[in-house]
Parts: C-alpha cells; structure tokens; sequence
DNA sequence: CGACCTTTGAAGCGG
DNA sequence: CCGCTTCAAAGGTCG
C-alpha cells in the first residue's frame, strides 16, 4: 500500500477512510485560510525565484536557520473524504458537466485536503516510488505508485542536526554557487530520509554507464554554473538508496552534479556515492523527480545522450515517445506523412521542455493526491496541486523553483542549441491544441476569470482598467480600494486559494517574471464558473476575508524577520522583503478580497490562520 | 486514437 | 515592453 502517511498521523492520509464532507462551502472556507499564506507566497514568489538565480553566487549559510511551517503547526484536522469516489457525473452537456464535476471534485477533495494541512508541520515529502513513474511507457498505473514519507529537511532540523548540517556544509567544498544554493533550505538528513527511499525503486535497466556528453563532459560552463569539477559535497551520502540498488540508481542530478573521479553524468554508481549534501541534492523526493525527468529508455540522440549513454529524459524519440509506441506502429500506417515526419524527428528527436517549478511539484505531488483523495482525473487533480501549490510556504515553493531552475540550467547544457521554439513547431506540424486555444479564449473573454479590472469594466472598457491588471498582475484598484472589490474571483472555488498576493503595494519586489504568475493563480477560476453567480457573495467574503487572520506564512516571515532565521534564507528568499511587504497588513485583507470565496458561509471560520496569527 | 481538460511557469512571438 | 500563445505532466473522458 501506497500510503505512509497513515503513520504520520496526517490527516492527509487519511485516504480511503473518509468521512463525509459536509458541506462544500466549509471547505473552502478553510481553503480561505490557505488563501492567506498563499499571497504571501505570491509575493514571495518573485523573490524566490530572483534568490534561487542569485543564490548561486551568493554562499550564506543560513540554510537552516529557517523553519518555515513547523512552527506553525496547523492544527491538523482530520481530514474527512468521501470514501466512495463519484466520477464526475457525466451529463448532457459534457463540458459543463465535466467541468463541474471536476470543480467539484476537486473542491470536494481539496476542501478535505485542506482542512488538513497539507502539509503538517511540513513534515513529510511524499516520494513516490518510481519504479518507473516516469517511464513514457508508463507500464505502472499512477497509483500503482508506492510513496514513502519524507521528512522535509528544514523540518526537521533541530539543534543538533543543525550542527551535523553545519558540518556537512563546511565539509562541502566549495560547490558552485550556481549548482546548490545555500539559501534554499535543501539539506537532506540521512536520518530522515526514509530506508525505503523510492529511489530503490529505480529500475536498473535505465541506467547504463555511458559518457557524458561532449559537451557536457568536458567542462561547464563556469558561467552557466553547473559545475562539472568533482563535487564529492555534490552527492549526498544520505541519499536513500539501498546498498544494492544504488550503484543503479543514477542520481537524481546526476546529470549535473559531476562525481569525482566518476563521469561527470554518472548516473549509475557514482551518483550516490559521494556525500550530496548540497542543497541541490535536496530531498530524495526532490532528487527523485529530477531523475525521474530522465527515463532511461529514451534515447537520445547523438548529442542529447547522457554520459551514461541514457538520454535525458526531455528528449523523447518519436517511437519512444508515447506509451502507445505499438500505437506508433499504427500510427505509421496512417500516412507517409508521418514517417517522413518521423524520420524527420529522428533526425531532431524531440526534446521537452524543461519542467517548471510547478510541473515539478505536480510530478512529485500527483500520486499523494490521488491516494489521498481517491481522484483520478488529471484535471481535477491539477486544480487541487494548483491549490496545494499556492498554499506552499515560500522555502518550498523555492525547493522548486530551484529545481526547476537546475532543470532548466541541466536542459540548456544538454541541449545548447534549443529553444522552445523547436517544439512550437513540431506541434504545429502535428496540429496539437487547437480548440483548446480557442476555447481558453472563449472563456478569457467571459468573465468567468475575473480579474478585478476585467470584471468591472468588461473587456470592452479596458481603457479603464488599471495597469496592473491590463498586465494581467495585480489588480492595483482591486487592492487598494478594498471596498471597491468587485467581485473576486467568484467564480470558482478553486480559486479561493488562490489569493493575490499582498501585493500591491510591493511593487518592489522584483517579481518580475514571478508577478506573473501570481497573478494568474488569482484567476484560475475558469472552472467553476459557469455555475454561477458567485460574484455577489464575493462581496461577503471580501469582508471576511478581511477579517481573516494572516496566513501563517506571515508567522514565518514575521519570524524570519525578527527572529534569527533570517540568514540564508532571507537573504537569499529575502523574506525581509516580503515579511515588510506585509506589515501594513492592510494587504491581507486585499487579497483575502481575491480569495473567492464563492459562499458566504466560508466567510469567517479560520481558525487555525487565526491561531497562527497569535504568533506575534 | 487523438484531443481535451486542468494547473503554473517558462519561453517565444508579434505588435 | 506588453500581451498572447504554446508547451511541459498526467490520466480520465469524449468524439
């Protein structure tokens, strides 16, 4: 059975003995909370990324200072979910219905989820068991995936660990900057990590030793940071791997971290060998979706292959690409045309794209999902990570975006000549997405995602919207004038997690990219819409919201700011920044505005935010 | 069997 | 510079 969680005692494991749900609109009321700590987020977000690029150069040690969460325990609730699992019905009209059941499904689950923290205390990293997740081939059914809990590193850091960390820190060399960065809180311990890590589960076959790329082996790119030199600190010893297993398990980035004396990708052995105390080494769970981005069985082509012979995982061959390859067979039959185009893609095999900070989360988070709330559909699965997602407190949100940064810095070497572009065109040729472009437009234009201005004034009158929001950032008149909120997101559900960010009024924060995405997180909405009239109770909820007590994260920014942890952690996430960003408070009870809460109900129960609050 | 759905983030392109 | 579009993962669902 998948599920450790059961001994954690989170809620969260809970799974398949769940209770029912009372009322949605509870739920999202406690999403509300979430909500708070989401905007910190957000506006921390921005930060984290700028850290994790700067990060690279700068070495502060303040890695552990940071706790982020396990102060602030959340009460953990059990979490209640319906043990029967309703398919979203299916209904006349499919898409309304699905998307329906989706939102409810997903409100459904995630309210469960989120009446627990889900993260408790931060305590645990689900990893899943990989037996080969991540095989295009997929031979293993998601949940046929075993997860093992993982105690998430800051966590867990106590007083001594703190000294073991320190010592592991100083035994590093002076590993890159660019490769770890000190000020993402990383640090695996050995003791924590689970003896079943899921690395174990590697397949073998995947990896064979090969020599890295060319390019790759040889140097890299002092600029690009991602140092080749041996790093004996870039190998985490605590990397859970069973003895046995362990020669084979490539190391999760492997592909960046060189070993010494080993192959610079030395996926095979060499990766685990060595200690990897590097923050890059993180979490097995972190690593573990690393190296799950490179299946072995791709190959790779000529230069794409992996030192170890094993192609990175963002390339895909055409045959390999799909599980379907007997599909593939099919597939040729289909037309010439496609053989041309696979010789053509031979020729230029397919290289992904990087995955994001967030594809990350998803891949790591997808399985715990399912397990817990016992739904399958990636969609509403998806709605409940972006929630999750939101809900993250900055040091993790930051985990992955440094992965995701690491990613793509391991991606650019690998693949120097190529650009998204690439891919831009295959899909052209192969026509992917259409109606789905077109349908986003359509509901862009409804006001079903509605960003303050554009609910207001109606994409007609966008002359009358705020910069921000013409930007598609933060709504600025939405913020400031907190009564004048029109209605947030109402829309969905599942948006209530996604509050904006206190935002406004830090502009500073050089969130340049990163505001970005805050901003569209506000309005995920789309889903729940068409059902109705939310917008009017956003109102109500405006008011509660306002009310709402600070999210926790506030404690930890609050924390980081007064408290000591402030070192690496705030440096480099520069909490500071956000810890000041807030202090008005005043920004709270904007985004609390975003929240949606469609019901009025959700309004004020929050109790837990509240209680965290107390912290000051 | 392929496209869609859904999420966030990164990147490309065009104005 | 800004906004829009595409793609990345994933698995159920629909045409």
């Amino acid at each position: 059975m998948p599920q450790l969680n059961g001994g954690g005692g989170d809620d969260l494991g809970a799974n398949d003995e769940m209770i029912s749900f009372k009322d949605e609109g509870e739920q999202e009321e406690k999403i509300s909370e979430n909500s708070s700590a989401e905007r910190d987020l957000a506006d921390v977000k921005s930060s984290l990324v700028n850290e994790s690029e700067t990060n690279q150069n700068s070495s502060s040690d303040s890695e552990l200072t940071v706790l982020p969460l396990c102060c602030v325990q959340r009460s953990a609730v059990s979490l209640h979910l319906k043990a029967e699992r309703r398919p979203p019905p299916r209904a006349e009209t499919f898409r309304d219905k699905t998307r329906e059941s989706l939102e409810e499904a997903a409100k459904r689950q995630d309210g469960g989820l989120f009446k627990s923290p889900p993260y408790p205390g931060y305590p645990f990293i689900m990893i899943p068991d990989l037996t080969s997740p991540y095989l295009s081939n997929g031979s293993l059914s998601p949940t046929a995936r075993t997860y093992l809990q993982m105690k998430w590193p800051l966590l867990d850091v106590q007083a001594g660990s703190l000294q073991s960390r320190q010592a592991l820190k100083d035994a590093r060399s002076p590993s890159p900057a660019h490769i770890v960065s000190n000020k993402v809180p990383v640090v695996q311990h050995p003791h924590h990590v689970h003896p079943l890590t899921p690395l174990i589960t590697y397949s073998n076959e995947h990896f064979t030793p090969g020599n890295p790329p060319p390019h790759l082996q040889t140097d890299v790119d002092p600029k690009t940071g991602i140092p080749r030199p041996p790093h004996p600190s870039d190998i985490s010893p605590y990397y859970p791997l069973s003895p046995g297993t362990v020669g084979q398990i490539p190391h999760p980035l492997g592909w960046l971290v060189p070993q010494q004396g080993q192959p610079v990708y030395p996926i095979t052995t060499g990766g685990f060998r060595h200690p990897y105390p590097t923050a890059l080494t993180v979490n097995a769970s972190m690593s573990s979706l690393l190296s799950s981005r490179f299946p072995p069985h791709m190959v790779p082509p000529h230069h794409s292959l992996h030192t170890t012979g094993i192609p990175h995982p963002a390339i895909v061959t055409p045959n390999v690409k799909q599980e379907s390859s007997h599909s593939d067979i099919s597939t040729l039959n289909s037309s010439k045309h496609q053989d041309q185009k696979k010789e053509d893609e031979k020729k230029k095999p397919h290289i992904k794209k990087p995955l994001n900070a967030f594809m990350l989360y998803m891949k790591e988070m997808r399985a715990k999902v399912v397990a817990e709330c016992t739904l399958k559909e990636s969609a509403a699965i998806n709605q409940i990570l972006g929630r999750r997602w939101h809900a993250l407190s900055r040091e993790e949100q930051a985990k992955y975006y440094e992965l995701a940064r690491k990613e793509r810095q391991l991606h650019m070497q690998l693949y120097p000549g190529w650009s998204a572009r690439d891919n831009y065109a295959a899909n052209q040729q192969g026509k992917k997405k259409k109606r789905k472009r077109e349908k986003q437009q359509a509901d862009g234009n409804d006001a079903n995602t509605p960003k303050k201005c554009r609910a207001l004034f109606g994409l007609d009158q966008l002359s009358l919207w705020c910069k921000p929001c013409r930007r598609k950032k933060k709504c600025i008149r939405y913020i400031q004038g907190e009564g004048s909120c029109v209605s947030p997101p109402s829309s969905d559900g599942s948006l209530l997690e996604s509050p904006p960010s206190s935002p406004s009024m830090v502009p500073n924060s050089p969130p340049s990219k990163e505001s970005k995405p805050q901003t569209e997180q506000m309005q995920p909405l789309s889903l729940t819409m068409k059902s109705g009239p939310l917008v009017s109770s956003s109102h109500h909820q405006h008011h509660h919201l306002s009310m709402a007590p600070p999210p926790p994260l506030a404690l930890l920014d609050n924390s980081g700011a007064g408290k000591t942890h402030g070192p690496a952690h705030n440096g480099s996430l520069d909490p500071s920044d956000v810890s000041s960003s807030r202090p008005s408070g005043s920004a709270q009870p904007a985004s609390a505005c975003n929240s949606h809460s469609l019901l009025p109900s959700s309004a004020p129960t929050q109790p837990l935010s509240l209680v965290t609050k107390s912290i000051d």
